[in-house]
RNA sequence: GCCCCCGUAGUAUAGUCCGGUCAAGUAUGCGGGCCUCUCGAGCCCGCGGCCCGGGUUCAAAUCCCGGCGGGGGCACCA
């Protein structure tokens, strides 16, 4: 008992405590990605530690889609479900949804401020000639114009007096910021809408904010009083604190934390895009990418993506997660409630002489839960032989080991192992012999009553075999353990009048 | 090239702000044992680390400097 809530307290671990709580009425979070394609892995972090802390704090959080790029960023109209199926699959609820591309008035009437206070000006230099002097830290000659002029400008830019390209809002900045790329950052660009409708607004809105304006506006008029971002977002908070003394706000609590890695998974979204347009890939739930929706189709729990969150927490330094790791943590929590099955990979029959009679195996559905009942697997015996199917895998271990237990069944001795037949004799049914030999125990399946299987693996190969009956049974998304290879869940099943039932799993881990 | 951040075992994380109780905790991994009709789970024991070099100090994983290593930013992207 004392053990179990030690257990449960170390699984609890709570976050460090957010800077400057008490200078908030409200903890707001909030979690801002570009739709332009589901969530994965690297998105996780930001997510769930928003979404814990305003929980933590019994705060507010909210789910912002930045979506203020048509062009080059152009967001994915199925990409906001999926995004919001994702974040429900994880068990995170958004107290609020907010899209950037229903607000572009808001922003426009900010920008106006901003301008009236001196805070930013329309820049209608060319860009190469804007940035030769930039980076000699000189103003270019839009900076010193009259308010009243870049009022009228930006108006301009509203009616479509100017083209891509022909004219910017800047922010004044330090005009010697070590940093050139925070010199007089761009808060709004015109985009040819014609060419690149938006997927949500269309063509209605020709001038758009940068994520660093419509951030920066949004997290002020949202309340936002806690930031969490990765560390490539430094230098955005560095240009977004121009706009909030230019506005006199206070800027919101920030924390930068490092980025994710994970070996052996494919993360970025370019290349995951690249990959499904040439065929490489299946779809964004290909088992080889880094999305949450690959990661649950492979029986990766939510618990276990959140507990890994809470345990990398929010250090600056970079994190390569191991997948080691996410195994143990979700093995641990899939062993207690995932049933039993064999599965043979790669069948081959073994034949086996001097049976007495048929039997009825009846192996548990877990050996930790025998109220969860039995699997009845016939095997039948004719003139003293008994034909059962064995894994190619373990072929090697029959002949090297020769006394060997079928699981729940009997215990056999192994004489000829051949290409594609082992034989073998009946040696008695006793399990008690079978571990004072030290007899390896293996998983079979009957050759009559079966059903095919397919189990796609992480690499995305396809591992095929034979699986007892019972695993018909099964509903889609059950995850189970395939005895001596793996849990793996339940992901397909295709029928076929001729050749029967075909069922395919996703393989998740040892 | 220019700005910035980080560096605790194979991996991740606690400790670093406010130096001693840290000859460094936890999880995973690995090795061994027990248990078990799975090479799974569980239980027990063990292995393994403060990047390097100086400095400050009675005392440094913790503070300072330098080196090395890793990462991020430098868009009319988010």
């Amino acid at each position: 008992m004392e053990a179990l809530a030690k257990r449960v307290e170390v699984e609890e671990k709570r976050l460090p405590p957010l800077p400057n709580v008490d200078m908030y009425k409200l903890v707001v979070t909030r979690f801002a990605p570009n739709p332009d394609a589901p969530l994965h892995l690297g998105s996780l972090r930001p997510l769930i530690l928003s979404y814990e802390y305003a929980k933590m704090y019994k705060g507010r959080f909210i789910l912002r889609f930045d979506d203020t790029d048509p062009k080059t960023k152009r967001p994915m109209p199925e990409a906001y479900d999926w995004i919001i199926e994702d974040m429900k699959w994880l068990g995170v609820e958004a107290d609020e949804v907010v899209y950037q591309s229903d607000r572009l008035e808001i922003y426009y009437e900010k920008a106006r401020e901003l301008i009236e206070r001196g805070g930013a000006y329309v820049c209608t230099c060319s860009q190469e000639g804007f940035k030769a002097l930039r980076d000699s830290g000189k103003p270019c000659p839009c900076r010193a114009l009259p308010v009243e002029e870049h009022l009228k400008r930006f108006d301009d830019m509203l009616s479509g007096l100017y083209e891509e390209k022909e004219a910017v809002v800047r922010v004044r900045t330090d005009l010697n910021h070590p940093d050139v790329s925070v010199r007089e950052w761009v808060a709004f660009r015109i985009i040819d809408v014609d060419e690149n409708p938006h997927p949500r607004v269309g063509s209605r809105f020709r001038v758009w904010p940068t994520y660093n304006f419509a951030c920066a506006v949004d997290d002020y008029l949202l309340n936002v009083s806690h930031i969490l971002r990765a560390k490539e977002h430094i230098t955005n908070t560095l240009k977004q604190r121009y706009v909030y003394e230019h506005m006199g706000w206070r800027f919101p609590e920030t924390i930068h934390f490092g980025r994710l890695k994970l070996a052996n998974i494919i993360l970025s979204k370019s290349l995951i895009r690249r990959g499904i347009a040439k065929g490489e890939f299946k779809g964004w739930e290909d088992p080889r990418l880094g999305t949450i929706r690959a990661l649950r189709r492979r029986g990766i729990l939510p618990e276990t993506l959140r507990e890994l969150m809470l345990h990398v927490g929010v250090k600056t330094s970079e994190a390569s997660l191991s997948w080691e790791n996410i195994y143990s943590a979700n093995r641990k929590r899939l062993d207690p409630q995932a049933n039993r099955y064999f599965y043979v990979s790669d069948p081959v029959t073994m034949v086996v002489e001097g049976v007495p009679k048929s039997y009825i195996a009846t192996p548990p559905l877990h050996p930790d839960h025998p109220e969860r009942g039995v699997r009845r697997i016939h095997v039948e015996a004719i003139g003293g032989e008994a034909r059962v199917l064995v894994s190619r895998r373990d072929l090697e271990l029959l002949a090297r080991r020769r006394f060997v237990r079928l699981m729940a069944l009997f215990n056999v001795e192994v004489k000829e192992v051949e290409e594609s037949l082992v034989k073998a004799v009946y040696r008695g049914e006793s399990v008690e012999e079978a571990t004072k030999l030290k007899a390896p125990i293996v998983q079979w399946v009957p050759t009559k009553r079966n059903v095919e299987v397919e189990v796609v693996m992480p690499s995305a190969e396809e591992d095929k075999g034979k699986g007892e009956e019972a695993l018909t049974s099964l509903n889609k998304g059950d995850i189970v353990q395939l005895v001596r290879f793996g849990f793996a869940r339940l992901d397909d099943r295709k029928g076929d009048e001729e050749k029967g039932e075909k069922l395919v799993f996703y393989y998740a881990h040892e």
